[in-house]
DNA sequence: GTCTATACCAAGATAGAC
DNA sequence: GTCTATCTTGGTATAGAC
């Protein structure tokens, strides 16, 4: 397999795994399993599990805005908050790019991942208030509610068995016009 | 040092560690240290680091839902939601119950931390709508915001040297007569 | 109740062959 | 480009003394 090639798909199968078990988690073990290939040789791809997590971090990221931009001329019908909920939601896959974000998000305290998950939440918050045109206070809701997703994905509410937090799920979740919806679930 | 009084103090000390490091980050040597006592006892007094966790967990749980209550029967000014929000201001302290619950909210796919995560989530919903008397439009509201300040305390968004940035958090953790408001930083 | 010493294992990284 | 073998470290847990 081509290298470049063989980087993306290790890349695929390092996130799967970094969003179930969180950096520190996550073995380059479990992750050269996922990717079929051999733990000495993730590392050798990328020099060391930082830099793998990093990368993944990375390209979430790019995705997220790359889906946000995409969002904003699509011509769909609806606010700007509603089709930027709709991208979100769009954006779901099973390398759970929600939950990958969110890991480096609660990893600030770190010396070298902190200032990148700093920085990539800095650039979205630019974006929805210079780009996307949203105001201050709507960008607030709009990401809390997001903040609000992201962790219920990250705790599974949906294996709870009780009424309520099912239906609570199934509200967040569920078709909103007013903010992010389904992810990866 | 007396048992209870040392378990206590150990409590304290895995809860600030925890809350930096999440739980596969921190080692129960720092802990130990933390805690002024030696590794060996850390585990010893509570089992194993997983079983430590679970207590510190609990423990956070049971200071929000106390802080809850008692929120319910200050006969303070405001609407229900503005004063859990002061409370939950209020709670804020250097051991960082906010992050703790957080972290292991990230842990949903974890065998025994997920049912434990998942359970607290619901006692709080529960308190939310059944005791506090929200509305479940109301309750989701409140979370969100909740979640999205426990994700900016965990990255440290106040670090980030950006205009917008510290306008946000300035934004989200000041004054605000409809949310949960600043905590531990 | 608390420590020192240590066993034991898991995991990241390196060396070097093919 | 990819593997096997292995070094090394760090971290949880146990044993046993004081």
């Amino acid at each position: 397999m081509a290298g470049s090639q063989r980087r993306e798909a290790t890349l695929t199968a390092a996130a799967a795994v970094f969003a179930r078990q969180g950096y520190h988690g996550a073995t380059t073990e479990r992750i050269a399993q996922a990717a079929g290939i051999s733990q000495p040789y993730v590392v050798r791809m990328f020099g060391s599990k930082e830099n793998l997590f990093l990368a993944v971090v990375d390209g979430c990221l790019e995705a997220v805005l790359d889906a946000f931009r995409a969002a904003l001329d699509d011509g769909q019908p609806g606010t700007v908050a509603s089709r930027l909920g709709s991208a979100y939601r769009a954006l779901a896959t099973e390398d759970g790019v929600h939950l990958i974000v969110m890991q480096s998000y609660m990893l600030g305290a770190d010396p070298v991942i902190g200032p990148v998950a700093r920085d990539g939440f800095t650039r979205i918050l630019h974006f929805m208030v210079e780009e996307a045109g949203l105001s201050e206070s709507a960008a607030e809701s709009f990401l809390a509610k997001g903040m609000l997703i992201n962790t219920l994905l990250g705790m599974r509410l949906g294996d709870q068995d009780d009424p309520l937090a099912q239906r609570f799920t199934q509200t967040v979740f569920g078709p909103d016009p007013a903010g992010p919806g389904p992810t990866d679930r």
